[in-house]
DNA sequence: ACGAAAATGACAATATATTGCCTTTTACGC
DNA sequence: GCGTAAAAGGCAATATATTGTCATTTTCGT
């Protein structure tokens, strides 16, 4: 049906095209979106963090190695931006008794007030603007590609785990 | 058909695990592109800007207002990457005769063939690797909700361009 | 139980990104 | 023509992100 030389070129075309964009859309993410929580202080990457530390499985607190891999950063970026939200009120951590090494990351009284009551309506209301005219099979299905992509670019990101030990 | 509150409450919830994924995307871009060309001593941000600079209508060499348009990105930030790439040798910078405020900003021999030669392979092969199973159609769909996406963001960005002075 | 290996987090260097403020130069209204 | 507007870009402060290196603590193999 087509030629299969101008079919690939125009597949690394789109892939272009597609990158650029994706390379766009997370600046403004970050510039728009902290434009939206900065009342109260927050970036997009602290409200990554709260929104983390807000599921019920992280109502214990969280080790920052075990944040860094969900949210998919390095211990030393996320160690940062820790130690700003503890110095605004946001956060606070403790010794894990288990294990000396760690400490157990977790909200503040304030932090869960702020992130519950003025930083999650806003957010909300910020994702409807962005999303107004995508339906939520369009929303899907974004998710969806997004999925795909960053599945692919983490086997890339680890060599691989070594299947086994030799043969 | 469906009771609306919840169909509200659903499309947030999409929203949320999508812009989730457009974070760590684009982190993730960074950390595996950058690494693709590290060879060449270049980022995914300085391959975007060899990208623009690499069109036909860059060839005169472009203003860093210009490519800060172009990249959505704040003239402050181009300007510490070009001047990166200029200490590295592959762009170089002269002044505009047309406007003694303006510098014309344009590739070097040796970044034209850093990035022809050298980088151009390695992020087409690194494009291929990412998007391996998705196929055109899905990369135009993925682009295309990440351009609708994009639009909305910058609508958010400027305020309004101000329909008329009162009245 | 002891020593190597791995996990945990700290410190430093570098690159990217923003906003805010400043100087220089151009454009424009009167 | 002159003075204010706007545009171009530099400097500084701050936040985010990476890698590399290091000390401490835990885990695990023998």
């Amino acid at each position: 049906m087509e030629n299969p030389i101008s079919s690939e070129k125009l597949k690394l075309e789109m892939a272009n095209r597609l990158f650029f964009r994706l390379y766009q859309c997370a600046n403004m993410l970050h510039k728009t979106g902290s434009r939206a929580v900065e009342e109260e202080g927050l970036t997009t990457q602290q409200w990554a963090v709260l929104g983390a530390l807000s599921r019920t499985e992280a109502s214990g607190g969280m080790r920052i190695g075990d944040l860094a891999r969900y949210l998919m950063l390095s211990r030393q970026n996320l160690s940062g931006v820790i130690g700003r939200m503890e110095r605004d009120g946001h956060l606070q951590s403790a010794l894990d008794p288990q294990d000396r090494r760690s400490r157990l990351v977790r909200m503040t009284p304030t932090g869960e007030n702020v992130w519950r009551t003025l930083a999650r309506p806003k957010i909300d209301a910020y994702y409807s603007q962005v999303l107004a005219d995508l339906s939520i099979n369009d929303t899907v299905h974004a998710l969806h590609y997004l999925l795909k992509i960053l599945e692919n670019m983490k086997r890339l990101d680890v060599p691989e785990p070594e299947d086994g030990p030799g043969a």
